[in-house]
DNA sequence: CGCGATCGTCTGAAATATTGGATACTGGTC
DNA sequence: GACCAGTATCCAATATTTCAGACGATCGCG
């Protein structure tokens, strides 16, 4: 056989730094429809075949046929007004059953909801990924404010309140490494980014229980948050809220720093926490 | 007549859906993954690789391929404890996304909960789907029952009140078509499987406005269901309520329709109904 | 300790999906 | 009515995945 070695022939088109999970091996079609779920995740809106064909760099027969399989499965489905396709139904019913499963999420989304009701403000329950941190669940408030993260997208833990605490956990090896890798400038420029003060700092909102932040990703708000501890103590989540700072005076920021805590120590209570 | 103008070059066999979901063409390993999933949405737990494939009936080597690029991409992940694996958080992102776009659910979540909070009961939201009844959102009550079903399960029309209301928009002749070839007997055998009979116990809901059931599917517990309508005037969904008979006495089972009514009407106001 | 059972990886031949381009079909514009 | 742009399907050659079974690694157990 000619294997004619792993040439891979990519047409040329160098286009983006080929975002890093590139993984190869396995089957080819799957990670395509994954990206495209992953597409339409980001999107955050429905998109036509052509507009995934250009974004995903993939040939048109073959995209359409992958459309096809997903959109008769109901993975995919016609946008409900103007042309595009979306998310499908049946991604809802498994990301269900995910929720039902872990305990954080079939908790966390009551317990989110309750503090959302009770401050007026934007919820969020977050959690370390992939030295990032992750979005999981989000409730919007009733004077909703333009926050950077949706759910789904992954930030820099020196971005936001609730990222500090996710990594509060480590050691301060480990900690520091984490850091030196992921450790972005914010939006706004006003976070720190110096490595040994992250830590100090990292250091103190742990001792304290909570943690907040102020104009550091967004002009104008800031956010509060508190760690969610399992039962074996680790720091597994952390619930922020996000509000405009016209709302974070001393008084409204005391308020909110109990209601978080209270919220987090609530969950942590369903987790097995002691 | 639609001029023929052109005779169908060729025959767009857009075949019925074909209950059987055994539709064939396209990517298979796309086919597959899917059926994984499905797989463990049924299951409802983690599962091993092994247990996939017996169930499945697919090769083990192309199993472990699958399940590797699934893992690798956050869509299946080891279960915590115990061996296994089960959906992955990405599927839960993707659903949250997906129910961020759809206004029945995004609204829909959110009064099921209320209505949950406010009866202790179970509270279920239900569509139609291909013939049958399918629960999208479940909310388990505070003394929970067992009942039928989970959330992404598929019922018979005339096995639940929401069931009977979510095809009252039919015309005779669909309706009953619809009925001819999807109704079962239900578990307790007590439900009506007579479709001109169900027909007329149709209309009546419709007209009533809500729907109830008691015994039909289950033993010592019946439901309280009424219509989401949506801007169109048709009903897309239903919400119910579960309840043990011994708390369906006239009073209780009184307050509890004026509560279901009052959710689904909000609901259905959400929705852009008049 | 050795046994059987399950888990997980690997291999090259066989089966299958993928690909680019041709080809219709749609809908809107001049 | 002709025309363009975008959408969607079809085709045969080819590259890729899939498959069966062999193999090593683990695990549980008497």
């Amino acid at each position: 056989m000619t294997q004619a070695g792993k040439a891979r022939t990519r047409a040329t088109v160098q286009l983006a730094p080929a975002a890093a999970d590139d993984e190869q091996g396995g089957s080819r079609s799957v990670r395509r429809a994954l990206e495209m779920f992953e597409f339409l995740l980001q999107q955050g809106e429905p998109a036509t075949v052509g507009a995934i064909v250009g974004a995903l760099q993939i040939p048109k027969s073959t995209a359409y046929e992958l459309v096809r399989t997903l959109t008769e499965a109901g993975y995919l489905e016609p946008s409900g007004r103007g042309a595009g396709l979306f998310l499908g139904r049946k991604l809802f019913e498994l990301g269900m059953a995910y929720r039902g499963q872990v305990d954080l999420l079939r908790d966390g989304s009551q317990i989110v909801e309750e503090l959302r009701d009770a401050t007026g403000e934007t919820v969020q329950l977050s959690v370390l990924e992939n030295d990032m941190m992750l979005v999981l669940l989000k409730e919007e408030g009733s004077r909703s404010i333009r926050i950077i993260s949706r759910v789904g997208s992954r930030v820099p833990v020196n971005w936001a309140a609730a990222g500090r605490l996710l990594v509060s956990d480590l050691d301060d090896a480990t900690l520091g490494a984490l850091l030196k890798r992921s450790v972005r400038q914010s939006p706004t420029g006003r976070s720190i980014t110096d490595v040994s003060k992250l830590i100090q700092q990292i250091r103190r909102f742990r001792k304290q229980g909570y943690a907040t932040e102020l104009n550091e990703t967004n002009e104008h708000a800031g956010c509060v948050a508190a760690p969610v501890i399992d039962g074996s103590g680790r720091c597994v989540a952390a619930i922020s809220v996000v509000a405009p700072e016209h709302r974070l005076g001393k008084q409204n920021r005391d308020e909110l720093i109990r209601r978080v805590r209270e919220a987090s120590a609530k969950l942590s209570g369903r987790l097995g926490a002691h």
